[in-house]
Order: C-alpha cells, then structure tokens, then sequence
DNA sequence: GTCTATATTTTGATAGAC
DNA sequence: GTCTATCAAAATATAGAC
C-alpha cells in the first residue's frame, strides 16, 4: 500500500495550503512544488484536484456525523450533550485543524458530494437545535432563542481550527472544560 | 461622478460574488456576466481585480476602527462596552453581510494593503482584549482565560454575516440585545 | 513513481473602434 | 462607456519515456 501512503501525504500538504489560501487559490503546481516533485507526478496518487478536497471534507463531515449519533443515543442530560458536543469539536479539530478550514470555507467547490456534504450538515445542525430546544423543554437552559444560541456556540466551535494551533499549550481536556463554561455559563461575574 | 457609482455598483456586484465562491473563484468574466456587460469594460471603472478586493476589505475595516476608538473613548462600563462591541458587529454586518465574507475569509488575498489591513486588525484584537481584561479587574467578568472570551466572542461575531441575511424577520437591536444576553450570560439557566 | 513535453482552457488585462 | 479582438501567463490534466 505504498501508493496510499503517498496519496495522504498529498492530501495532507493540500490540507496545509488550501488553509493558508483556500482551495481556489492554491494551484497543483504549487502543492508539487510543497512536495519537492513536478505537478504530472501527482496524478499517479490522486485523480484530479477535486478529489483531493472531497476527501478532506467528506470524511470529516462523515466523522461529525458518527460522533452526533453516539451523543444522540447516550442518556446524558442536555447541559452534559452540549458539553460533549464541545469535546468533540475539539477533539477532531485538535487531530485535524488544516482540514477543518476546507470545511468550514471550501465545502461549496465541491462537486459530485456537494449535495452529500450539504445533507450531513443539515442533519447535524439539526441534531444540535434538537438538543437545545431538549433542554429548554427540560428547564436546563434557558428560555431565549435558540437558534441565537446554536449560531453562537456553532460559530464559535466551527472557528477552533483558527485557534487551536496557536494555542498548543493547552491541551485538548482544559480547552473543552473552559469553552464549555463560556459557552454555556457565559463571561458574566 | 457617474463613473463613481458605476465604480460602486460593480463592487457591488463583486461582493455579492465573492461570498458565495470567493475572491480567487469568481473571474471577471463572472463578474462582468452579472453586470450584463463584458470583462473588458470593468477596466473602464476599476483598476484591477484586485482593486475591487481593497475596496471592500480596508473600507469596512477602517469603519471597525473607528467604532472601536469610540468605544475606548467612551466612559462604559466593561460588560456595556461589550454590549456596544455586539452592537457595533451587528450594525455593520446588517449594512453589508456579503462584504464581511470577505473581510472573514479574504484577506490573506489582500496584496499591498495586506500589512495595512493586519496592522487595523491586530489594534482591534487587542483594544478588545483589553475591555475583557479590564472587566475581570473591576469584577464584572469573571476570572477565567480572557484569550478563551475573546475568541468566543469573537467567532459569534465574526460569523454574523452568515447568518444575518437568513433571519430578516428580526430587527437588528433585538438581535444585539439576544446576542448579548447569550454571549454575556451564556445558555445555562 | 517521477520526469519532460504538451494539449486545452481559462485567466487578468490591454488596444483601439464605435 | 461598451464593444471586439487579442495577448501573455497560468491553469488542470494527459501521454509516454525512463
């Protein structure tokens, strides 16, 4: 499986560019280039560039979408799902955040899994509203409007990847603790 | 000057482009098929295509600017100088939701004015930092990790434009008034 | 598995007629 | 102020030698 190897070498240097430029901007001669070989010699990894970045997005699309059920089908309290959905928004953007950057900011040049793409996100963002509206239902969270609250902890869970690499000190657990108790506490003495 | 409001209409017409693709993904030729004319009569109006990204990116930057300095220069307390920041976040992004994309997400293809942009956006960062900082010192923040806060804050508020043109229903003092109550006194009941 | 060479399209931008 | 025609550079991708 050497061809394989070779080919998550490659995606992971796109991975790397594509954050620093999006994947409009970063051309197959510039990854060669990353890669100290000739453009040409890609294409014995990989099919064409877009398939570089469905893979990127697709599978962690595919990972958000795995953890949302294991935190669907536990018996924890809302308050404990919102702070688990916290963990594992750090948990997969600590493992990846490059990739995480395609994500949030390149998912609409996909392609032939665009569609795909848009019907996991839907389902996830569903899921969350589903877990807030659950715990206003059960006196647990406030009764104000939840989707300003989906935005606000969305918004601010999708941006990690901006973050977490300038913040390497702080390792994954006291990060998840402490964006948990902003998000759901709030900043307010 | 109706050279200059031909100017604007195109870069108009740009922002609304470079949202949905990006800069690097929208051509002139896009760009001039919208205007219902052809690429090479842009160049009557603008400069280059880059010149259509400075506009849109440094003129809301420096209007960031100088709603912050107000802000400073104003006698607040943290947490209102905080309700102003959400506010001044939400003004803005209402005015012109498709130019916060590329504020968001375009900058780094910004090419002379790039030190200049990040230069405004460090200022900004750290004068917001600050209020943070002073708040926990004058007890009405609690004392957790400002750096955390403000990124919080900061992805809420940065993702605005991306969620403001969905919910035209609500007013954009309510919204400032919801989001504050969110992001200050967080979810939990 | 990488190379050179090359095909084909597309890009930003200019010149000059109207 | 817009057009047609055009340029030069850069893009994705393929063919075939080594």
């Amino acid at each position: 499986m050497k061809k394989e190897n070779r080919k998550e070498e490659i995606i992971l240097t796109a991975t790397k560019l594509f954050k620093k430029k999006g994947y409009s901007a970063v051309t197959m001669r510039d990854l060669a280039k990353e890669m100290g070989i000739k453009a040409a010699s890609l294409y014995n990894h990989i099919k064409s560039k877009q398939d570089i970045l469905t893979n990127i997005i697709i599978s962690l699309a595919e990972e958000f979408t795995s953890e949302m059920n294991d935190i669907l089908n536990s018996d924890l309290n809302s308050i404990d799902k919102l702070n688990k959905i916290i963990a594992v928004h750090v948990k997969i953007t600590s493992n990846n955040p490059n990739g995480m950057a395609s994500l949030n900011n390149d998912w609409m040049h996909l392609e032939e899994k665009l569609d795909y793409y848009l019907t996991l996100r839907t389902k996830y963002e569903d899921d969350f509203r589903e877990i807030i509206k659950q715990g206003i239902s059960s006196n647990e969270i406030i009764d104000s409007n939840p989707e300003i609250m989906l935005f606000s902890m969305l918004s601010t869970l999708r941006s990690l990847y901006l973050w977490i690499p300038k913040k390497e000190d702080i390792n994954p657990t006291e990060l998840a603790n402490n964006l948990g108790l902003v998000l759901i506490n709030g900043v307010k003495k």
